[in-house]
DNA sequence: CCTTAGCACTCGATGACTCTGTCTGCTAAC
DNA sequence: GTTAGCAGACAGAGTCATCGAGTGCTAAGG
């Protein structure tokens, strides 16, 4: 990638704040006038030729201003930007709304979905932790009707997971028996470390000759199996992201509506960002896959105990004020890993 | 209500027939050719003017053809349309659908929606089943730290409900055996009816001499008042409704949208339904205050024991073929109740 | 008294045209 | 390398005429 000099640098930015303040293509004019009076209109020209050139400006038309390009943003992220620090203000309320008692892990994520939707003004968005992550607590069987056994999985971070499997009828207190043997067995394990070792146990002799104990590992593979999936997803603020006037257009507007319908596109792209350290900017190519293009997502994987376990982030207008969103989407996810140390 | 002609019934019901199929205002002249070949457009002209006035058509602008109006349509449902009777081959996809091994209500309940959206080509919306209507299968509580109790709720068909305590510490073993008293003491119990149960041995006198009993009940109380609220709403198949070209105004999308997003409105008004029997269909006022002008609902409640639990319906442009789904709300919910009765 | 043909009228929709303001690219001079 | 100046492009707003669908009304006919 070609390096851009100071001066470009400092002209790029200057279009890059224009275009975020009004969302109107920028000419040459307003920056001469507005953020370098030492040089005419004409140099500014010049540049920004340069830099449509090297693809990030374009021009709607001819007689129009320039706007930035998803690739000018992206070097505008990488190269120009300084991240301003969060105000304190803003911490502290975040603090105080986070830590405030919340009783669930689910409200907790409820109330950072609430509280990154309403401080950036755009839609939030939070992956809910894979179950699976968590430490197991307790596992109960309830027999529902013949042959149906209803599971139910508590984390010890309050997640509660449930299902019913259908299969050979098993009295209650059999039932019963299997559950407190796992109960007891299965300390301090997260739930995918209990799984591997039911299937490790299950191979094992006690597991052949004592039928309530291979029932009872049977049982609970099945049961653990299923927690797996399920990705939760909370979108907040959808509204805030309809009346943004960039979407001034019908079918850009039921193209939102319909990216946020389809979770399933946006928790996979969002996965992809769970592996990477620090805060993700998604622009062009991966919005527009999701039928957002002009659109941005700033997101950051959150973990527990230094294990990614889910991801949150903004979604709004790629014309959104990146150097105060970044770091509110970075303390969100830094305060949510430590409060998830905890529990 | 001033009665109408048989002639003028006709007219109403093929410009209804008419718009139904093309959402365009209709003239005299196409209502004269493919409906009423007997009379002249003048004629029919005639009729429309005498309508208009009853309040059952308007005119968007002079020189346009007519709309009906929502009180139109609701003379048209109640004094002329037929109820097509469901298709043997629809009837039976459901009645497949519906009663292949659903383990769960849950899922149950999200497939009737599904289907519901998928043959009626419009949204569809249910209610699901107030908890407390359901037998009461097993209580249990979980202590996950210093202080917070998880209380896990089953019902009988299947339904688990969840909340966290915060109060004062108690150790597992207590709530175990709270949690068995509660499971031995209370069988075949509604949820509704055990709370009520709870409430009234708390004045007895065994509660008062034996703290376990009383330490039991007061937890129970907390935990099943705590299930009272919360409805849950399933809304499928948005996207459909998007889609119509009725959304042509960028304004009424948005109101659409929004009018989805806050379901209190809808669960409010869908529990009116909920005490009248049979389809009611939801016109005009009430639509628009849901900010739903334009469009209508078709709602039924359904129930279990013949106690009503819930209702579903079909949300869709008001110009929409109600004789086709009104049939098919009322099976479904016939279906669902028929289901409920086994669980 | 109901029906109908005929006609004048209304009005939204469409498209051609003009005008204006903005912004560019280019060239020539500094 | 920078700048002033100028011609050219073009979206957007406004004006205007035209078109066509559909009405209401009136007068004639059954």
């Amino acid at each position: 990638m070609t390096e851009l000099s100071d001066r470009n640098k400092k002209i790029l930015n200057a279009i890059i704040r224009e275009y975020v303040e009004t969302g109107e293509p920028v000419g040459s004019r307003i920056i001469s006038r507005k953020y370098m009076t030492e040089l005419s209109p004409a140099t500014i020209r010049n540049v920004m030729a340069d830099l449509e050139e090297m693809g990030m400006l374009q021009q709607p038309h001819v007689s129009a201003g320039r706007i930035p390009t998803p690739e000018g943003f992206r070097r505008y992220l990488n190269d120009i930007m300084e991240v301003k620090s969060l105000a304190k203000s803003v911490k502290n309320l975040i603090a105080r709304q986070m830590t405030r008692g919340a009783a669930d892990i689910r409200e907790t994520l409820r109330r950072a979905s609430v509280l990154l939707s309403q401080i950036s003004q755009n839609a939030s968005i939070i992956i809910l932790p894979r179950m699976d992550a968590f430490h197991f607590k307790r596992i109960d069987f309830v027999r529902l009707d013949m042959g149906r056994i209803m599971v139910i999985v508590v984390s010890k971070a309050g997640m509660v997971y449930n299902h019913v499997v259908k299969g050979e009828d098993i009295a209650q207190n059999k039932l019963d028996q299997f559950a407190n043997y796992l109960n007891e067995t299965y300390h301090d394990l997260t739930i995918h470390e209990m799984r591997d070792a039911l299937m490790r146990e299950m191979k094992s002799e006690k597991a052949v000759f004592d039928s309530i104990v291979s029932q009872a590992l049977d049982l609970g593979i099945t049961a653990l199996n299923a927690v797996e999936d399920v990705p939760d997803v909370v979108i907040q603020g959808k509204e805030t992201v309809f009346n943004k006037p960039d979407l001034a257009d019908l079918d850009k507007l039921k193209d939102i509506v319909n990216a946020f319908e389809d979770k399933g596109r946006i928790v996979r792209i969002l996965n992809r960002v769970l592996e990477v350290p620090g805060v993700s900017v998604l622009l062009g190519e991966d919005m527009e896959h999701l039928g957002m293009d002009n659109f941005s997502m700033v997101a950051s994987g959150y973990s527990r105990r230094n294990v990614p376990v889910g991801s949150l982030g903004v979604i709004g207008p790629i014309r959104m004020d990146y150097s105060r969103v970044i770091p509110l989407v970075g303390y969100m996810a830094h305060i949510l890993s430590e409060l998830l140390e905890e529990m």
